[in-house]
DNA sequence: AAAACTATGCAACTGTATTGCAAAGTTATT
DNA sequence: AATAACTTTGCAATACAGTTGCATAGTTTT
């Protein structure tokens, strides 16, 4: 009997095991991305270094996306499901400096940017600081 | 007797100090931005924590400007003349994965954001990564 | 010259990320 | 069903960036 979310792994290659039917529900209740110590915080006994490498699985197989929002600590967030992480597929991101909170702008896509010559371009982190609108009420 | 560089410490409010000269001429020497490791190896006998605080000192002061490159170490680099640190002052970033190296792409100002309701802007940190000129030959 | 302030140096500490290795669990082979 | 091969998990230890406290040295003001 597999678990509601247990497609979306095999979907992108990971096998579904207890543990990362666990991690994804968790991610998948988030509303801002999340670090690897915040994530070990909704769970009562866990070890962190199975949460890291299960965060380092995800992100090789695009279940999740990093982003580094400059606060020292890697956030993570599910990735769309059409999503595939390449420079077209990505958006901007969000951090709030009064809650700390980082967003997924989901609708925002990442500009074009021409780079001089022979820069080649792999992928883009842009990360917009600013008061998010719960903080702005 | 001033070294050169002292008007521009003063002209941002910052004493030149001794120290304070001397990390102002190596990052003045340097082609790409450089992390607080890498500024130390540059010198033969220099306790950390005092460059440390000339760096914090320096980015408070906007002799300098902070890039989250995402490795994990903030690289640093002089502000241009007229870079007050607003967000139209900000130019986007490169990454090299193949050298490590960190570009200031001076000359490409980061691109405007329709961000969400209620959400407010301060900053932007936007970083590409690539395969920079130098490793693409 | 003394007092007040600023900058520097040293030691210690915090927190995130990462590796090695052994044990447990799973899948494939005989 | 037993064995072997492979994958995942747990625990211990480590690496390293960033940061703080406090004492000393240096500078500026009174
Ligand atoms: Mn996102
Ligand atoms: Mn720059
Ligand atoms: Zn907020
Ligand atoms: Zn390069």
């Amino acid at each position: 009997m597999g678990s509601n979310y247990d497609q979306q792994l095999i979907e992108r290659n990971v096998k579904p095991t207890a543990m990362r039917q666990l991690v994804y529900t968790v991610l998948n209740e988030q509303k801002t991305a999340i670090s690897l110590a915040e994530l070990e915080q909704k769970f009562e006994k866990v070890d962190r270094v199975t949460l890291y490498r299960t965060l380092k699985t995800f992100e090789d197989k695009k279940v999740i996306h990093a982003i580094e929002d400059g606060t020292g600590s890697v956030k993570y967030a599910l990735c769309q499901d059409t999503c595939e992480c390449n420079p077209k597929d990505l958006h901007v991101h969000f951090h709030c400096t009064e809650c700390g909170q980082t967003y997924c702008l989901n609708d925002i896509q990442v500009p074009g940017i021409n780079l001089p010559q022979n820069f080649t371009l792999e992928s883009v982190n842009m990360v917009v600081k600013g008061v998010c609108d719960e903080c702005n009420k």
